[in-house]
DNA sequence: TATTGTTATACTCTATAACTATA
DNA sequence: TATAGTTATAGAGTATAACAATA
């Protein structure tokens, strides 16, 4: 709606000086109002923070953990279904399911019932790994979202949720 | 929301013929309830959009009418607060200035007091694409969020923020 | 004829290091 | 010596089309 949003309160002459170090200064605009930006930061800071505690401790991916989890949900997803819930292409699929069946933690299975699909499960290792990242994946998303109150994850949660489906 | 959707038992033998189009079922899963992977999805939703309706109507992309916009708003930022408050690398700044700098609607200015900093500011032409982008990205995120209230919207802002900053 | 998985390819994005000009 | 911007480049991620096997 604001055609000219300058702060009344930040002269356009702001020095380096005053700048420096912070570009916190920059929320006070429009753009970091939209949701749509605040929900890419968001996921931006989650996903950096995950993928470093899951590299360190299983060198593992965020993408890559995905697969495995529902590998190992019980659900025996196909490659086709991993490829519509995850939002990737089939042949990004490929490459996921390729790296971690080399590990040992999934198996490629043919559907008995449609022999052009294959089923993802996860191993005996596998699972035991999806749930040491389970655990680490968890722990990240509490270390992100500390200055929120359980009830307010709850929230957060609920309201994800009904944008994401 | 689906037909008859299986319950927390569903046998392993479920066939490809009662999976198929049917990936929704995974939702049952432990990774669809964590915060981060909720996250990660509703922003992907959310950026496909506005790069679909930015691109359709001027011809941008998410990450340019960022720029664009914080240009625009009046606070003269430098390159290297573009490049913090947006988490991008200094390198990629400089290749999103130079698109819109080619394309007439940003300028580089040297810092008076900091002959090293440019401050990036919108010429007319780009306070006038911007002030299109922020109606189109507002309207994309009202698509986006069309299943929340608006008080669930200011709500979601909200603890989006507390993560954000 | 349509669909699943696969391969190949090109394109975009991201990360890193080195260089320049200023401080 | 340190910092802002720039360039170059390599790596990761993404998107597209074509193909074989199966339906």
């Amino acid at each position: 709606m604001a055609t000219t949003d300058t702060p009344t309160e930040t002269p356009a002459e702001a020095s380096t000086a005053e700048r420096a170090g912070h570009s916190e200064r920059l929320r006070q605009t429009d753009l970091a109002q939209q949701i749509q930006f605040l929900a890419a930061k968001a996921r931006a800071r989650g996903t950096a923070h995950a993928n470093r505690m899951l590299t360190a401790e299983l060198d593992l991916k965020v993408r890559q953990f995905s697969v495995l989890s529902l590998a190992a949900s019980g659900l025996n997803p196909t490659q086709r279904e991993l490829s519509q819930f995850l939002d990737l292409d089939p042949s990004q699929i490929v490459a996921l399911v390729d790296g971690l069946e080399q590990r040992g933690l999934v198996l490629r299975e043919t559907d008995p019932t449609d022999r052009r699909s294959r089923i993802i499960v996860a191993t005996d290792a596998g699972r035991s790994v999806r749930d040491r990242g389970q655990a680490i994946t968890e722990a990240s998303d509490d270390a992100v979202l500390a200055d929120l109150t359980a009830q307010e994850r709850e929230q957060l949660r609920a309201l994800l949720t009904k944008i994401a489906f």
